[in-house]
DNA sequence: TATATTCGAGAAATCGATTTCTCGCAATGG
DNA sequence: CCATTGCGAGAAATCGATTTCTCGAATATA
């Protein structure tokens, strides 16, 4: 009953083969669509598969190929929605293409990274992403030794065969620069991570460069440097209310900087948005939740896995070719409730609207 | 130069046979551990492999052996926190066993379902962790048909080589039970979703039980069947208000219901938890972010993931038999904001503390 | 018309393991 | 002391495809 014993249960290209009277050789040419068949021998052939429910082995197909059909996709941490969504979008583009991915998260923990990474590695993947924001020390060497082509974020991977995203942090801080100055923000504060970092250097160029584009003077666009961390955020916010002409609002290199100076801005009762607009970058899970959902710089999930796919195919045409060029990969403002008018403008704005009533009744 | 051209890059066993001095049978028995091999051989073998770095190719493993060593999960969406979480769980457990895990998310989405279940029917996957809570239609035939080793939550699909997960609805719900009857409440509606559903006739029956335990009459403990949707959830709550005695709590058979309790709450000026608890079930996403955060009855996923291989387990080492035992899968309350003492029991409760202070003071 | 060239399809080699077969040697028993 | 059994290890078959080799027929060229 049921299946057969003994009998491994699929059909194989030989039942193909006999079954269209042609030899297997030419049942693979007809499934690869690489060489040319005669009309007839290929209707034949896609006649019997389709009456057999044929589908290639891709074990075997991967042993004598060579290609495994297979990515790595790291990500940071599964918890973060962020993750799920990119995994979702490489998947299916990856998918659309015939690969698996097989995913890990780190958890930030080193080990449990190293132990995903081997895992690619004996999977034979023919390419990894690297999602996860941070040059964690060496992880990549089993990958590199490999010669297994790797997709990072910012920072490129020495000796690898890889391709760098570059995020376009300008894109989504100019936004939100501007839509503070839409607002009527003329004085805003940022609050940059630590120097040495260059994702940071160049989230504070970016912001440095949009506050010049809409006119603010320097000393109106003041940067303090501190951790990327809640209480670098705080030690910001700080710096920024006691200084001679405070800031109306306060761009954040980071969320968890954001949630610092949202903290502060709580205890010492200035209300956000309306005393003091509040941006962040990353938008981490945490931005949704708290009060007020934060405005924060992101990139988006679907971009960036797009990106992290183009990158792979990019490597395998390239052969052994080195560097390459980076991918851009664009953010963007989200905005949420933590900016709005300040109050200064408010009053102004509550001038001119009166003004234009007053037009409008004319 | 860097890897020579032509050539694989692997190290293949045949190699690690020539440096060990041994035939390649032998380094395949000590890999597998499967014959007994002498001592010192075993040994040599160990080293060749060590020096060499030499790791067994998956894919022609699988080829010969017939197994892929890759397993399916079905999810229902992945922007739900709950499934993440168990991807990893299952995932960790998987790759601790050597295997990899595909997984594939509906999104309540039947064509983007039967896309993913033939890529893994094709993959050849040793098992499939269907974790939809939904008995989509003929969705599963696919894997049926190719005899593929299935579990699944509550319901069984016919004729295949599966288990079931048996939820048991009645530990979270009877817990939630006693949580209210502990608070004070001496009424406790509860929501139903609509019969048809086996997981709803368990849901309600397990409350009606656990009423009936703590000693509730069943006029205490009316039952509301409505949709498992936030109208069904206005609708019951608009019942249980208009009855002639409110209860003080209702316990909800999902999430949405209990959203929509709260909305109508919410509009009548009727303060959760101070005037009414309300728990929910299946503590989605969601449960965690209205306002008040809701109590609701989850399971674990780390269980649920273990269950879940376990029944895997089962049916590999089952040969052809067809029909398991299912395994059972506990709930277990979270408790967050929307439920506290009944007014009446606060007052109670006040008159009682009270007289412990007295009783304190002598 | 005879020869060179192209092209399509079958035969056979290959990928890298596992597993069955086979054989020699040592141990056991009559 | 010889025949039988058991066991460990190498030789060879196998898994299911792709890909190279080979050869005959068809077409193009002189």
């Amino acid at each position: 009953m049921s299946t057969q014993k003994g009998k491994r249960s699929g059909v194989d290209i030989i039942q193909v083969a006999r079954r269209a009277e042609v030899s297997p050789a030419t049942v693979s040419r007809v499934t690869n669509g690489r060489s040319t068949v005669a009309r007839h021998l290929a209707k034949r052939v896609w006649k019997a598969i389709e009456e057999l429910g044929y589908t290639p082995n891709p074990q075997a197909r991967a042993l004598v190929s060579g290609r495994s059909r297979v990515l790595g996709l790291l990500v940071s941490e599964i918890t973060n929605p962020f993750f799920p969504e990119l995994m979702q979008s490489f998947e299916d583009l990856a998918g659309a293409h015939d690969f698996e991915v097989m995913v890990g998260s780190t958890n930030y923990n080193l080990e449990r990274a190293r132990v995903f990474i081997r895992r690619l590695v004996q999977r034979r993947v023919e390419g990894v992403a690297v999602m996860t924001f941070r040059a964690e020390s060496h992880l990549l060497d089993e990958l590199i030794a490999h010669n297994i082509p790797l997709v990072t974020i910012d920072v490129s991977a020495d000796g690898a065969r890889s391709v760098v995203l570059e995020v376009d942090y300008a894109l989504g801080i100019d936004q939100a620069v501007q839509h503070l100055a839409l607002l009527g923000h003329r004085r805003i504060g940022f609050a940059s991570g630590p120097m040495p970092h260059l994702t940071n250097v160049r989230r504070r160029d970016a912001f440095v460069q949009s506050a010049h584009k809409i006119g603010l003077p320097s000393q109106s666009a003041p940067v303090f440097v501190g951790e990327h961390t809640f209480e670098g955020g705080t030690q910001a916010a700080l710096h920024f209310l006691d200084s001679k002409a405070p800031p109306t609002a306060i761009v954040c290199s980071n969320d968890m900087m954001a949630v610092g100076v949202l903290r502060v801005m709580s205890e010492r009762g200035i209300k956000v948005p309306r005393d003091m607009s509040v941006v962040g970058f990353d938008d981490i899970h945490l931005a949704e939740f708290v009060n007020p959902p934060l405005t924060s710089v992101r990139m988006s999930r679907q971009d960036l896995a797009q990106a992290a796919f183009r990158g792979l195919e990019k490597l395998w045409s390239a052969g052994d070719e080195k560097s390459l060029q980076p991918i851009r990969v664009g953010t963007s403002l989200v905005v949420r409730q933590s900016t709005d008018a300040p109050k200064e403008a408010l009053a102004a704005l509550g001038r001119r609207s009166r003004m234009q009533d007053k037009l409008a009744i004319r």
